[in-house]
RNA sequence: GCCCGCCUGGCGGAAUGGUAGACGCAGCGGACUUAAAAUCCGCAGCCGGUAACGGCGUGGGGGUUCAAGUCCCCCGGUGGGCACCA
């Protein structure tokens, strides 16, 4: 491994140390990657963005990735006339600025701001096509203070509101604490035991635009249909019922919500979340119920825990009456598995027809009535005994609904007789929750809100944002340092002049990147944004990033985007046109004999293809691949690979080994073969030398001709290739064309052929330019030519010359290939077809059976059914 | 638990329903070299056969079709998301 880049460093032909910052320097002297806010020049837009990083002060293989891939689309679509827009910024607010402060006593501002210097100066070295001077950092003032201006301006509106709120709560941190940070019921930090504890906090009304946000994804239509699917669900339109049970003995009633009304009859027990009203009754009066639900309480907010535990739960002792079932009462549950926050948190228990429900029924010896027949069954003899059925059918049991079909005509009839009778009624239920943004941390925008005894809820003054950040906060106790500041909370409110108090909860930071790419059309305005800015350049035309992100950013920008419209920011709807997500970067992990992980440099490979520890030959167990991670130690850092490589190489192999949608594995071989490729295709250009200078010549020879096809044949498939995001299969069509100039090399000087190679690679240094950007400028001022490729058209290949003299046409007997004949391609079908059975192969495939029918694809195909 | 994706040679992958395995990596053979590295040329799915050629083959099973990696149904494996990480 180690000669190829030693020879790099003894005297390589392309030396990529000097070309690479010689480029970057000409290219921005003439400002080529510079947009306007509101152009001037008349020629089409094209918006390209990557998700902004996180400044976590090194930039990994996953943000070269995204990054090289923007930068593709957008040196491209420079190339093809667009006016490009393509800028670079940070998504700077965040715990992890929060962790250093606590662990290593910096402060988050300094941290930060280092780390994005940091990873700049990396990502410059990338050489992408940034227009660098509209750049900002969310943390900064001059971005959050237009931020606040958006929350009062939404406040206005009616889009933001007070929502209390269940939560993560670490009580020895007094923190509230992600998901992520239970483990096991305990927080990551402390351990302590986590609670649920109910948090007064600050929503944005999504919830307002959910069936906007749902209808509109059908015009999506450059959106993965995956991503599409996954926010349909997100958003979870069901149409259902909410129905009344009056309490027996006693007044009031519980309200469930239920897709399937057609299953009332099946009834067996009413289960309540745990936060609900009546199970804090049962607690009051029932010392097991109070157990029970402070069990639920540690359990945790998150989803997956709570459906994945054991389902349990307890009766209430309360009872209701059947609306349909004169007499009837069932019982009243706690159930762990029923969410508050889904519509009424509570629910009429089926098991015949529910699985969850059945599992909760046979547990606790609940009654199970099937009122659902399959098709096909007896209802005599028609039972369940642990497979709840949730397919269609006909109603059994059931009175007024006895015959009708399920789910369908019986929801309908269930509906009309609840309304009749007053017990409920048809409803939407969404499973979109408004968005809660107040975090209770000190690195984050402030919520411009001052809380007063006699006013309230009162707005920070315009003219008084931006509210920024006091600079000096302490960690050295838990909770929220804004929160312990001795004075930036005590404030005189602005209405009244009493004595108020700050909010001091700060927005998620998902807030902070849900208008960030808007404000890129105009990062220097005073306004959020330049209205005739935004205007022109949204939306994104090309988004680009993880799939991680396919949710709750992409949702939370889409209503952001129209949360802006609303409060007249922006004319659009949609923010991103087209949305592309990338695969992650993986690598094999390594560990050592005593199991610690080992990081890729530390190993060596055998001439046995064994893995040792470099240092000490220590056996070294190869794992599993997978996403690379700090932990693993799986990373290898681009930094040094570029060092090592050169940029053009790091981008050129994270484009060629996989679709980019898709997974890809980081190999070093993979690299270095990246770099032999430029090697090679330079040591083609050099020689070139100064032959193929000239006219074109009036004639070819045959050797000439086929490689001007394979040029023509490059352009075209690299283009579509390009325009399919198949980066993977533009490499590959560029790999084949360089073998084809090479084998046009050694077939000498005849007619033509120097200025077929000119020609071949003139545009072999413009095609690989999207992808290897400094090897195609230097290659292209070998060649002789002038100014820079990126400033260059994109070349058009011409069909006629890439057209093929012969075509090659399969030749089946029953589907089964039996030869291939060559033809011209203007050949009619009979004389193809006659070709085809004289084939020897087929001819002998044919002897002795009856020829049913000739199937002839032209261009491709000939296909013999036969019988006999 | 619910939702979504993925599965093709030793490896990454290519393939408008029309010659499966382009291209690259690793491997093998050759040229060059005192030698090695680099470079250049060639071979290569698996089984059988000197070969011509034949059989098998895109996670497994079934179906549609003249023709299926591709379309449909069932099953298996694997990866991701599930609301305060970004």
């Amino acid at each position: 491994m180690s000669g190829v880049v030693e020879q790099a460093v003894d005297g390589p032909r392309y030396d990529f140390r000097s070309a690479e910052p010689k480029w970057q320097a000409a290219w921005d002297a003439r400002g080529c990657f510079k947009a306007q806010d509101v152009p001037t020049s008349g020629r089409k837009k094209y918006y390209v963005l990557e998700m902004f990083p996180y400044p976590s002060g090194k930039i990994h293989m996953g943000h070269v990735r995204n990054y090289t891939l923007g930068d593709v689309v957008a040196r491209y679509k420079r190339a093809c006339g667009f006016d490009v827009m393509h800028p670079m910024g940070w998504d700077a607010f965040g715990l992890p600025a929060e962790n250093a402060a606590r662990e290593r006593g910096v402060h988050p501002a300094k941290w930060t701001w280092e780390n994005i210097a940091n990873m700049r100066a990396e990502l410059q070295r990338m050489g992408l096509s940034l227009d660098w001077a509209r750049e900002f950092a969310t943390c900064d003032p001059s971005y959050y203070g237009h931020q606040q201006k958006l929350f009062l301006d939404f406040l206005q509106a009616g889009l933001v509101e007070r929502q209390e709120s269940w939560v993560n709560w670490d009580p020895v941190d007094g923190t509230v604490l992600a998901n992520e940070q239970v483990i096991d019921g305990r927080g990551w930090r402390s351990g302590a035991l986590v609670e649920k504890r109910k948090l007064s906090t600050w929503v944005f009304r999504i919830t307002k635009f959910a069936p906007a946000l749902l209808s509109a994804l059908d015009g999506l239509d450059r959106w993965p249909e995956r991503v599409r699917l996954m926010q349909a669900n997100w958003i979870g339109r069901s149409e259902g019922a909410r129905v009344r049970f009056p309490m027996a003995g006693t007044e009031g009633e519980v309200e469930v919500f239920t897709t399937r009304p057609d299953t009332l009859f099946g009834m067996s027990f009413i289960a309540v979340a745990p936060e609900h009203p009546l199970a804090a009754a049962a607690a009051a009066a029932n010392p097991a119920a109070a157990e029970f639900v402070a069990e639920c309480r540690r359990m945790g907010t998150s989803e997956a825990v709570i459906e994945t535990a054991e389902k349990r739960g307890i009766d209430t002792g309360f009872r209701v009456a059947h609306p349909f079932i004169p007499g009837a009462t069932f019982p009243v549950w706690i159930a762990n598995f029923v969410l508050m926050e889904y519509g009424t948190g509570a629910i009429f228990g089926c098991p015949a027809h529910d699985q969850r429900d059945l599992d909760f029924a046979r547990k606790y010896a609940l009654p199970v009535t099937p009122v659902v027949l399959p098709t096909g069954e007896a209802a005599a003899s028609f039972s369940v005994a642990d497979k709840a059925f949730d397919g269609d059918g006909v109603i059994i049991n059931s009175g007024f609904l006895d015959g009708l079909s399920a789910p369908k005509a019986a929801k309908s009839a269930a509906i009309a007789r609840l309304e009749e009778i007053g017990a409920g009624q048809g409803v939407v239920n969404w499973r979109l929750r408004d968005w809660g943004v107040s975090r209770q941390r000190y690195w984050g925008c402030p919520i411009p809100i001052i809380h007063c005894e006699a006013c309230g809820v009162v707005p920070v003054p315009d003219d008084q944002l931006p509210l920024e950040l006091p600079q000096d906060v302490t960690f050295d106790r838990p909770g929220n340092p804004l929160d312990h500041h001795p004075t930036w909370k005590h404030v005189n409110c602005p209405k009244c002049g009493a004595a108020a108090r700050r909010e001091t909860d700060t927005f998620d930071t998902f807030v902070d990147s849900s208008w960030y790419f808007a404000r890129f059309c105009s990062p220097g305005d005073k306004a959020p944004v330049l209205r005739a800015a935004v205007d022109h350049w949204l939306p994104v035309d090309q988004y680009i990033g993880g799939i991680e992100h396919a949710i709750l950013h992409l949702l939370y920008s889409r209503f952001f985007t129209r949360a802006m419209k609303a409060t007249g920011h922006v004319s659009v709807e949609e923010p991103f046109a087209g949305l592309f997500t990338q695969g992650m970067v993986t690598h094999e992990s390594y560990k050592s004999a005593d199991g610690a992980w080992l990081y890729p440099e530390e190993i060596e490979f055998g001439a046995d293809g064994t893995a040792v520890q470099r240092q000490t030959g220590a056996p070294v167990t190869v794992g599993r691949v997978e996403a690379m991670s700090k932990s693993k130690r799986n990373t290898v850092d681009p930094g040094a690979i570029i060092a090592r490589f050169g940029a053009d190489t790091a981008r050129w192999f994270i484009l060629s080994d996989n679709p980019p949608e898709r997974d890809m594995q980081w190999t070093e071989s993979g690299v270095l073969g990246a770099y032999r490729f430029t090697q090679r295709l330079f040591r083609l250009v050099e020689a070139l030398g100064d032959a193929g200078r000239g006219a074109e010549p009036e004639t070819f020879s045959v050797a000439a001709r086929r490689l001007r096809r394979a040029t023509h044949r490059t352009i075209i498939g690299v283009t579509q290739a390009l325009e399919d995001f198949a980066f993977n299969v533009a490499v590959a069509r560029i790999y084949e064309f360089s073998n084809a100039i090479a084998e046009a090399e050694r077939n000498g000087d005849d007619d033509g052929m120097a200025w077929a190679r000119r020609e071949a690679l003139e545009m072999a240094a413009r095609l690989v330019a999207p992808m290897m950007p400094h090897l195609a400028e230097e290659a292209f001022a070998l060649m002789g030519g002038s100014g820079l490729v990126a400033e260059l058209s994109w070349p058009i290949g011409d069909a006629a010359l890439a057209a093929a003299e012969t075509v090659t046409i399969a030749v089946q007997v029953m589907g089964k290939l039996r030869g291939t004949v060559e033809t011209a391609p203007d050949a009619g079908e009979a004389a193809t077809v006659a070709m085809a059975e004289a084939h020897p192969n087929v001819a002998a495939g044919l002897v002795g059976k009856r020829i049913v029918k000739r199937i002839y694809v032209p261009g491709r195909i000939v296909n013999f059914v036969v019988a006999g």
